[in-house]
DNA sequence: CGGCGTTTTGAGATATCTCAATGGGAGTGG
DNA sequence: CCACTCCCATTGAGATATCTCAAAACGCCG
């Protein structure tokens, strides 16, 4: 209950797959309102999950990495758009063959049912984020949540695959209150930011303490046993 | 795709029902981490369910109506704290009995499933209301949805049975803004306050134009007809 | 090495918040 | 039935964070 990433179901090998598909830069995936054919997992790679306003203004609502699964939900269109931040691959799960699994297996319908809670709870705690914290707390929270999620490489050394602009439409801020909270936050030592796409936490201690003492010793995902996200 | 009520499950006669309950104006229902013993449908009464951050503020995420069924979710502790706002009537429907009947009926998963995939899409157009909107749009908003759910009464006179704290808190200000807003509102002659619990739309029209046209008639959004997916 | 899109920095405008005081409605007791 | 309180809501004025518009700096790609 603790994951801000969509849709996670865990890698079963006997998940009903079909092709694994490319796509490269911006490309989208699918789009708000469209026919729904296809969920997808992430393989490799980045995705953006966002709405876009009628003023064409964006909301993003997760950034997925890879085991991600994306485009679940009980509707049968797309309730958000989904673009490839560099290039992905993703695996497409043929969304009338989940339905049908899902109608005759219970346990699978569960597994989807449990799908949809995360993302429920990951985007509630977003919303937390946007009204409760200011806009260096969330950068702060942003950070060490991409940290958590990047494991095997240094938590400490962050990668950043996607734009100002991506994370700024996340965050509900624009790009220069962004800049500007990098900046406070290099200027009080608690990162580093090198380049575009790689940020070094510097002070972690510090940086959680900012993001709101979400200490959350871990155990991943799907464990009940604590309460509450960051904050 | 629009409910902003959580958990809305059509009310089968088949539930697995247990008491009614009764609780007084701003009793708990339950509390966030509790463990899950019960899961409500809302007979009679409204319901506000939300998170309590550790400095006290509080974001509410939704107000439960009759017929809302609250306490879903995979988890098996109450990621949400709910509490009665005047006097409501409650059906218990027991967790456990839920969990089994899901368990081994695939048709009742799907039922869970469509009602957080509901949530879900209800809570991201929170987020959307909450980031994308000023103020006074944000106070359109809640108003044209609490009058398009008191079916049955006219829609251009609302019942407020929520204070403008608990108002704020669900809208993401404070409350003097919210006044104020209430007050721009009037003085564009939108709507009409009397007294603290009830509201005249003036200019539906008005109304909904400030709200951003979510008139949701369907259809379109962007084409996706190209750029899609393969390569 | 040079061009160009992205990012950063700057300065002023604006919306919302904060603190403080006034106003009003609902319930209570006389 | 009316007056009195008290809590909630409204209004006011100044502080603050974020936004906006603009320009400079940077890094990336050719």
């Amino acid at each position: 209950m603790k994951k801000d990433s969509t849709g996670f179901l865990p890698s079963q090998s006997d998940w009903p797959s079909d092709l694994t598909r490319r796509y490269h830069d911006r490309q989208h995936i699918f789009v708000e309102g469209e026919h729904k054919r296809w969920a997808y997992q992430i393989e490799t790679g980045t995705v953006c999950l966002y709405k876009t306003m009628p003023d064409g203004k964006r909301q993003i609502f997760t950034f997925g990495v890879p085991n991600d699964v994306i485009g679940l939900g009980a509707a049968d269109v797309y309730t958000l758009s989904a673009e490839a931040i560099g290039t992905a691959h993703l695996k497409c799960l043929s969304f009338k063959t989940l339905n049908k699994l899902a109608a005759t297996n219970a346990k699978f319908a569960l597994t989807l049912y449990g799908a949809i809670s995360s993302e429920l709870e990951a985007t509630r705690d977003l919303v937390v984020m946007l009204t409760q914290h200011g806009s260096r707390e969330r950068v702060a929270i942003f950070l060490l949540n991409l940290a958590r999620r990047s494991i095997g490489k240094e938590p400490y050394l962050i990668a950043l695959p996607m734009s100002r602009s991506d994370i700024a439409d996340f965050l509900g801020m624009k790009i220069e209150t962004l800049s500007r909270s990098l900046a406070a936050l290099c200027k009080t030592a608690l990162i580093d930011v090198s380049g575009r796409s790689k940020i070094q936490i510097k002070d972690m201690e510090g940086l959680q303490r900012l993001a709101g003492l979400t200490i959350r010793p871990a155990t991943s995902a799907q464990d009940p046993g604590d309460t509450e996200g960051f904050e």
